[in-house]
DNA sequence: ACTATCTAAGACCGTTTCGGTCGGAATTCC
DNA sequence: GGAATTCCGACCGAAACGGTCTTAGATAGT
């Protein structure tokens, strides 16, 4: 449960393999990408589109085009990426986009969740492209994050 | 996306009902709960007796039977009650039961995600049943948790 | 201008999961 | 014995997911 969808994975997988490129003097193909991650070309090429139309990555198309990163690779967070893959983020159905409840007025599950569920996307919005290139291990990775801790309001 | 299953939103609901009528008198029903909240009957009656199976809830068959908490609504955390009902969680496919990634190798984005999947994971344990039960407003919410702060290793 | 390469976009499809229902068996109380 | 209630598995429709196919449009090199 709560797992996010394969789709996220690649286009997460995809950014950081862009990132590691960067600075690129010629962009990387939907095929390059799949290829170098075993993932279905066809796929890729889609979630790469709509990364594309979420602004997170500039395309460009014809012989020799491909893709780049729209910003730099420490300026885009790993929520963004799934959010534009995946969409909104709602922990629970409770929390529609109206911000309305379905069983209005009978469930007060959903205050304490929305908390949760804004955790998590703090969590995921800390995270950032730059953070899965060049991060073999755990520690350097925690280090670089700012001290191995960062504090959530709940 | 990421978002929890209705059938997990029904537990927490139900959990919540029993931990406000505990100490109880007499165990409550499915029936009883599913009515109160206008969930489905069977769909409740379902996921009560995966809850009970699981040991958060104690059954009693027969006429005024029922669910009763097997613990005090303190001492379970809504992780224990989403992982009985929704399975184990994992944020990302790459991290399956066995700990491998199906994409073994050429899948670097699986550490700094695990930890994310480890922290929701923290935060979900540090919600407890008590907490959703006369929860009815932010503030008071917040500093019975403890400061209104927690921290999560990443 | 032609052609190879590459993105853009949408239809389509098989499989799985989800939400929900049904029916029957076992248990307990009156 | 009968009513209430848990227990358990089978079943089903709808949606989401993962993936493919096809067609069209843009670009660079020759």
């Amino acid at each position: 449960m709560l797992r996010l969808t394969k789709k996220a994975d690649y286009g997460l997988m995809a950014l950081k393999y862009l990132a590691e490129q960067s600075p690129a003097p010629v962009p990387a193909s939907a095929k390059d990408i799949a290829d170098a991650y075993h993932i279905p070309p066809q796929l890729l090429a889609k979630i790469l589109q709509t990364l594309a139309k979420a602004g997170l990555l500039v395309s460009h198309a014809g012989t020799n085009g491909g893709y780049a990163l729209a910003r730099s690779a420490a300026e885009i967070s790993a929520f963004e990426v799934i959010r534009a893959i995946d969409g909104p983020l709602f922990i629970t159905s409770c929390i529609t986009i109206h911000g309305t409840c379905d069983l209005a007025g009978h469930c007060t599950i959903k205050e304490p969740l929305r908390k949760v569920n804004d955790s998590i996307k703090d969590l995921l919005s800390a995270i950032r492209i730059a953070d899965l290139a060049e991060a073999p291990d755990t520690e350097h990775y925690a280090a670089s994050v700012g001290g191995g801790l960062i504090s959530i309001a709940v």
